[in-house]
Formats: structure tokens, sequence, C-alpha cells
DNA sequence: TAAATTGTATCACATACAGTTACAAATTGT
DNA sequence: ACAATTTGTAACTGTATGTGATACAATTTA
């Protein structure tokens, strides 16, 4: 699988609605900067809206715009918000129970599992959205 | 099939091998722990060994074997030893450069996967292979 | 030389994401 | 009330990829 994108271009979208400050902004026109179809724009706010990242207004001259200010966003919010998988998944076929290390290692990979997504956390929440802005407009250092 | 589950599979078989010692495992026995085809097995040490983290011998009576103490097989470098894909992928369609968040948010969302990978690197260098043994032994504290 | 074992190419299958089309529901302006 | 606009979401397609299986050559042992 081609890993996915989810978190990529959640992280455009939400530097759009940054830009864009109070405005509401049309689906369409943040797919005309990622570069897709706007109804996989449409797909991934509807789980911005669920995590309160953005609020959306249906209708003529609805549109989204953020629901908080970029300062308040950490990027760990926003991964929280679009990604259900994780970075390994455990064997798809469960181990021999009747071998001692089968019997045992599903539960110290859940356990390391459990590391690596506190450490992804982590260094996610070193930024908010305020930052990507930030680097966005001048720059990566 | 979700994410991929070649690092606990990896891990699953050098826990396996560091049980054994320093007796050649056939790959039918690994996979009989695993739970899986002795050939899913084989794809995954030949990239071990390209790790220098087993060792190998062909023909009749041969096998694979740990290349160095389990204390000294870190899981980043399993990690690295099986994983090329990244947390996450950047935009498969070139975002609108045209646009000024288009135009720098993947150099953006390339440092940020960078500051992931290290700490997942750091959380992983964290185990070593002998500690993975000690909690399959005595259970995950 | 026969048997055992690995290395690897190749195929089949299942799954998931990206992209698209289509249409109902909601909202606005007249 | 009506037309126009915009979102929400279901459903379908294409594509990529990981897993698993089969097959067979190469290697090693006895």
């Amino acid at each position: 699988m081609a890993s996915n994108t989810q978190f990529s271009m959640a992280v455009h979208i939400l530097t759009v609605l940054a830009q864009a400050d109070d405005e509401n902004i049309k689906s369409e026109k943040i797919a005309a900067s990622v570069n897709t179809n706007p109804v996989v724009i449409r797909r991934l706010l509807s789980q911005l809206r669920q995590a309160n990242l953005v609020s959306t207004q249906t209708g003529a001259n609805g549109g989204t715009r953020l629901a908080k200010p970029p300062s308040e966003i950490r990027l760990s919010d926003v991964y929280r918000a679009v990604n259900c998988g994780r970075i390994f998944a455990l064997h798809n076929r469960e181990p021999n129970k009747d071998c001692p290390v089968g019997k045992n290692i599903e539960a110290v990979l859940c356990h390391l599992q459990k590391a690596i997504d506190k450490g992804i956390d982590n260094t996610l929440a070193k930024y908010s959205l305020e930052d990507v802005f930030e680097m966005v407009r001048k720059g990566v250092s």
C-alpha cells in the first residue's frame, strides 16, 4: 500500500484555512491548492470537523474555517484526527501459541506500538499550526 | 491488509533465533512459530542479513542464526532493516505551486517526517533484542 | 549422487487509499 | 417559493502493495 497521504493533506488544508483567517473557504478552492478532487478534501474536512479543528457551513456561500486560532492547534491533534492506522501491524495470522515466543510476542509488540505512538505524539505536539504557517511563509529553518 | 507486519514478524523471527542461541534454525521452523509460509520468513531473513543482524548457511543442515549477541541488536536496527516506508506519505500529486501554501508545504512536511523518524528511532533504540526476549519470557511489565 | 535447505522469481489474492461521479440536504438571495 | 450554490456521503473504479503460495535453481552435507 502506498502509505497514506491523509496527514499531509490535512496539514495542507489547515494551513490554507489559517492563511484565510476568518473567511469561509470552499472545498473546491482548497482542492485547487492541494491538486486533488474536492470530495477528497471534504472527506478529510469531515474528520477534522469531528475533531473540532474546523467548522463548516453548508449551502450557498458556505465553506470551512478554523474552529480555533492556529496557535491552539497542535499537529498531534491533526495526526489523531486523521490517522486510524499504526506504524506497524501485528501479525495477521495468530502466532503459534504452542511456541513460547509465539505465545507472548504479541503482547510485547503491542507494548512497543504504544511506546512509539506516544513518541510520535510528543514529537508532533511540539508544532502548532501557527508554526507550520510560519515555516511555509518563511521557509523551513 | 492495513499497514505492514514486517517489523512484527522480524522481531518475532529474531526472538526465536535468540532463544535458539547458536543453533542453525530452518525457515520452516520459524514459519511454524510465526504461522506463515517459509518463503515469507526467508524474504525477511534476506533483509535482516543485509543489515548484518543474522547469518545464514544454505544447503542441507543449513539455517539461520543471529550474527551478534541479542544485547547488541537494537530494535531501531530492526526497524531500519525492514522498514522502507514512512509514517505518512507526501502528496502523490504535486501541490499547486501558484499557491503560496502549495509551493512550500512539501518542504515543511518533509521536515516533519524527519523529526518523527528520529523520534521513532530514539524510542526503538531503547530496546535491545535481549530486552524483548526477557519480556517474552517473563511477560511485559 | 541423493537429500535437504536456502534464494528468488512469479503469480494470485485481499485490502486500502485516491480519485471520480452522482445526488440528496442545506443554505442563500431574489 | 424558487433557483443557485455548496456541502455530505454513498458507491464505484483503478492502482499499489503486502501476504501467501508454487516452483525451481543453487548450495551444502553426508
